[in-house]
DNA sequence: GGTGATTTGTCCGTATGTATC
DNA sequence: GGATACATACGGACAAATCAC
């Protein structure tokens, strides 16, 4: 393709979409001027789509077209039988999976209403044998983190360590605020390097009922396994997102 | 919760996980094993379902609730009509996302068939116009790929590039292979930093036909902007993945 | 816990313009 | 020019979720 000649030609096509740009895009970009100005703030409700529709002079069709490309780019959300939101963009400003440790504490669009913790004891199956490099007469300990908006569970966490690794500190396993303080710490101080495995899978039923959702699902799904400065696998964890209720962020140098 | 009466508590878990851990558990270790000791290699097809479970003396149910454990942990994947096979662990052991450019190219679990790339021409949307800094008579170039696996479209991506940024180079835009070179030359030498937002969005008409999946199927999204050394951001790209072909790795250190 | 009002989700029918062959 | 297919746009109707009372 000759440059000069490819140059002729979108300029045609430029001149052409002059005419012709779809109404929905331009009550995109309507929408998402107000949200620049401020008309619409960070986590505001947006008005009703018929009330909208009817200030932007446009059908609800229309007005839902140009709703679904803001969607897309992850500037509003929407939740039916309450309405579209602006998104928060207080992940966007911050620290992205880069510099996060427990990403189901930063990467949530919406405000967690609950968080229930549990504490348990396992065996070591061989897989965490392998992975922790332990042997079967080691116990591991078990938080398990299930994190609810609205009556909801959002996402489901769960955190294994080796008992030996913690056992020595005083920790009130019932204090769940303190316990996870401390876990928050206990990474912050002796976790150097996570492997992160991001991936996208359809749940069955012990998943699927730990968030409530419908088996084969596709939820997000981060599979963690965090090194202490000398290169020992100390911490596997495992989380599973809901994924319209999550939003991650990632900064590369 | 008292220290010593949960170790007691845990060690009678212990004892009775010993008699009764399920047989699909098992069937999961052993596996789990054969893959480690090389009985079955990387991208190799584990043997059919009916000679696997003969093989292990368990039922084909019992051998299937094993297998959906293994693919739970990513080891390995299955593909209707075709069979189960043990996941390339070389994203593994290479670089994660931290330092990969362009996703679509270094985590699929299978090997892409075709790559198709299509370039053009366009005019800045408002949105464009915003994050690229420009005004509208700029024009924009396009770069459309689409990763191919077995006649079906797996991966389609997208990257916008200022036309006043490589105007100046001399680029064949017929000769793919160069083409894709010169990107990738490109964003290593003048990129800096990358800004990714990733999510998992419900697709509508022209995204799914793109990748050819039903309307609201779940995909994967990359949206990246790409910064130059000097802070100017240069280069949109954004990215559609189908769930079953990719996964994905992070190192935080 | 039930009821009704509000809000989004979905579907239908109709009409128009555009691209393709 | 004609036939066809498709995207755009509007308006109406009902379903489903949410919330306030």
């Amino acid at each position: 393709m000759d440059n000069d000649k490819s140059m002729e030609k979108s300029k045609d096509l430029l001149k052409n979409r002059k005419v012709k740009a779809p109404l929905y895009i331009s009550v995109y970009g309507d929408i998402l001027n107000m949200i620049k100005e401020g008309t619409f703030k960070n986590g505001a409700k947006l008005p009703g789509e018929y009330t909208l529709a009817k200030q932007l002079n446009v059908s609800r069709g229309t007005l839902r077209q140009a709703l679904l490309l803001l969607q897309e780019d992850g500037l509003i959300y929407n939740r039916q039988g309450k309405g579209n939101f602006v998104t928060s963009s207080k992940a966007k400003i911050e620290e992205g999976l880069e510099g996060v440790f427990h990403a189901p504490l930063r990467f949530n669009i919406e405000k967690y209403d609950d968080i229930l913790v549990n504490v348990d004891f396992r065996a070591a199956t061989k897989k965490m044998q392998e992975i922790l490099s332990m042997d079967s007469s080691k116990l591991l300990v078990l938080f398990e983190f299930t994190y609810r908006i609205k009556e909801q569970n959002v996402c489901y966490s769960t955190l294994f360590i080796r008992y030996d690794n913690i056992g020595g500190f005083e920790v009130d396993l019932n204090d769940k605020v303190k316990l996870m303080d401390f876990i928050h710490n206990y990474i912050e101080n002796n976790i150097s390097n996570i492997l992160t495995n991001i991936r996208v899978v359809s749940v069955r039923d012990f998943i699927a009922k730990k968030l409530n959702v419908p088996p084969d699902d596709k939820l997000l799904c981060f599979d963690e396994i965090m090194y202490s400065n000398e290169g020992v696998a100390i911490i596997r964890a495992k989380s599973y997102f809901r994924t319209e209720y999550y939003e991650f962020f990632l900064n590369r140098k």
